[in-house]
DNA sequence: TTCACGTCTGAATTATTGTTCACTTCTTGA
DNA sequence: TCAAGAAGTGAACAATAATTCAGACGTGAA
């Protein structure tokens, strides 16, 4: 054996995965999953097609990594913002305000990583996705009822539901018309949060002063 | 000219063409949107590939086709159970338990029309066809807003959210492992449709009044 | 410098399906 | 029965992208 990897070769080998890998999400998050094909990426990537192959053996594990990555950032920025929040009950606040502003931020990844058609098969990845981002809200809904701030009620039905009417109604098809334009961003989020803490069972007034503690803290929106 | 059209050709042509569709439907029902292909959906309508094309001009137009009538059929169903409840909340939980119910007895079917990847096209039928119904749900809420029902609100937004919770919880890719036995299939629809009137402002004790109201007069629910 | 082996390349291949079209079959009125 | 034209057929074609692979290029120890 007269060739052995080195370190300075180990660390080109991951620095070129990790670019693939980027040129992926950068490429959904300009033109959605349509955009992420082996070509185009390879490119952006300053690759070849056939490299792209050395790295991960089919397009499918690609965005299948692609998902696993974002769904992680996205559960570390909510565990942050609910772990930072005073109370179980500001905690899930800050929780799905957190989703919402992350959903708006990155609307056509956010949509690429939940729903969008992909020619190859990441169902798999795309549940364990939403099962993470489940469990952890679902954890805090549950946290809440403990508390004895909510009724008690099936956390994981209602965290799922709880979801899909934010992603409905931040990144969906129809959020376009319902968020016109830019201002009403910080609106949209405030009523759909508002929306997800009356329906697990928060009293309106209440609501209100969590959503608005929720808000106040969070980044500067950015528009589409 | 020795040939015109014939009443019993015309017939037979709708004929025809109505059998294409039910195939389409037929085999989204059975497998998803993937499933309908020219290719099998012509072999279940008893027709060569080539003839679909004298009907529908591309796939396309059939799958957008498709969805126009899954979606007409499904606002026919939620108005006629709408307009006969006693009041504008108990229509508007009607409204939503008929979207609960008809999401559950046709799941693949609901989740091809509104979400399932599709090699063509279909952005602007779908987008038509979310907006009818969501159209309609944000005129029930409206009118129990001016009841004084309910607080004033972006009632297209909360529809939207709305409707995104109940199809995300009841036909998503998380819905088989929150309604894990057929026996849960009422207590989810009832579950959902609770935190959906929650949501857009009914007290806790007045939404479970009017679930229980509308989920008692529906149809039976059968299993997946 | 050399050689053994890893890595990269990108044109060619493969696979899948929607779509076309030359031809056959059917329908109608004379 | 016949001719004119419509409707139906299905094998062939086209288009799109994922995937492969034979050869070019780099890298590390002797």
């Amino acid at each position: 054996m007269v060739y052995r990897r080195t370190h300075q070769v180990v660390k080109r080998l991951a620095a070129r995965r990790s670019a693939i890998l980027t040129a992926a999400r950068n490429a959904a998050a300009e033109g959605g999953m349509a955009a992420v094909q082996i070509a185009p990426v390879a490119v952006r990537a300053n690759v070849a097609a056939g490299t792209v192959y050395r790295y991960f053996p089919s397009k499918a594990d690609l965005i299948s990594e692609l998902i696993a990555d974002v769904s992680r950032d996205e559960l570390t920025a909510i565990r942050r913002a609910a772990d930072a929040a005073p109370g179980p009950s500001s905690a899930l606040a800050a929780a799905v305000t957190t989703v919402a502003v992350h959903a708006l931020s990155q609307r056509k990844l956010t949509w690429g990583i939940l729903a969008e058609p992909v020619d190859v098969d990441v169902t798999a990845s795309r549940l364990a996705s939403r099962r993470a981002v489940v469990g952890e809200v679902a954890g805090r809904i549950d946290a809440a009822v403990r508390a004895g701030h909510l009724p008690a009620q099936d956390t994981s039905l209602a965290a799922t539901a709880l979801l899909g009417a934010l992603n409905e109604a931040l990144v969906g098809p129809l959020a376009a018309e319902n968020i016109d334009d830019p201002g009403k961003l910080r609106d949209a989020v405030q009523t759909v949060t508002l929306l997800a803490l009356r329906a697990v069972g928060v009293l309106d007034a209440r609501a209100r002063g969590l959503v608005v503690q929720a808000v106040l803290p969070g980044k500067t929106l950015v528009g589409a």
